[in-house]
DNA sequence: ATGGTAGCCTCGCTA
């Protein structure tokens, strides 16, 4: 038998890279990601610890910006065709996309998204309306991608609880912008152009979480929500061998409030 | 009904 080749791909809100860096180069040695893709890095393209992570093996791909927002792809294998932010950006200045195409084994190739949606909270503001719109331009980028019929990866952290099975308690949800009908529809649109999520297509179980707020024990009481999703294109998701949420990793020192989620293909 | 925490690099904003 010969091993196949085989490609791991995470995901993570690390709600500060600069906080986080220990924790985040604890883990990408013990996990050895081939890419990993990062939201609210919160530093722009000039401070990111790029030596940091270039001394684990990992290339560096950075979309940054001061403070807030800013999303990285960490690669093994050099990549190519980078695009820094989605189309149609004109008087956008949050950093929230970042896109390469990367080499696998054998000559293979996936294309990978960093993606960090905006939160969109309250419901009924220009920050909703925002959210909406973001979400729209992903899903009309995507539908571009999808036409190169590519093994496609979008990481990232959507602020979207997809289903009330994604939550504790969806009565506490009902009015954030994360669940609302508008939110959970433009998410199931981009689903529905024939994308896999990656976590569920493993994982039938309810109740599975990749956030915790900090706030009011939301941890401890496992009062969390699954808004960090991997969805693949076809191509992709004839190529899934593996998903999983890396749970433990929330009860770690001086956390960040989200946990990596990974998926392995057979590229 | 409110406040609870964390990170930014400030005493307020975002999540």
């Amino acid at each position: 038998m010969t091993s196949g080749a085989s490609v791991k791909i995470a995901t993570w809100n690390v709600n500060s890279v600069k906080a986080r860096l220990d924790t985040v180069r604890t883990w990408l040695s013990e996990t050895a990601p081939d890419v990993a893709c990062f939201q609210e890095i919160k530093c722009t393209d000039e401070t990111f610890p790029t030596e940091a992570f270039e001394s684990l093996g990992y290339n560096a791909l950075v979309h940054g910006q001061k403070s807030y927002n800013g999303v990285a792809i960490l690669s093994k294998r050099p990549p190519e065709h980078v695009v820094n932010g989605l189309p149609e950006g004109d008087g956008d200045d949050h950093a929230r996309y970042i896109e390469a195409l990367v080499p696998g084994e054998n000559g293979g190739l996936v294309r990978v998204a960093s993606i960090y949606a905006p939160n969109g909270n309250p419901p009924g503001t220009d920050r909703f309306a925002y959210k909406l719109a973001w979400l729209e331009r992903l899903n009309r980028h995507i539908r571009r991608l999808l036409t190169l019929e590519e093994p496609l990866v979008l990481c990232g952290d959507y602020n979207v609880i997809p289903s009330p099975d994604d939550c504790h308690n969806p009565k506490a949800w009902e009015g954030d912008a994360l669940f609302q009908p508008e939110t959970r529809a433009a998410f199931r649109r981009i689903c529905n152009l024939g994308l896999t999520d990656a976590f569920r297509a493993c994982h039938a179980e309810p109740h599975r979480y990749t956030f915790w707020d900090y706030q009011a024990g939301a941890w401890v009481k496992d009062h969390g929500i699954r808004i960090d999703h991997i969805l693949l294109s076809s191509q992709a998701a004839d190529r899934l061998i593996r998903a999983s949420i890396e749970r433990r990793v929330r009860g770690w020192e001086k956390p960040s409030d989200h946990v990596p989620v990974l998926c392995e293909l057979a590229i």
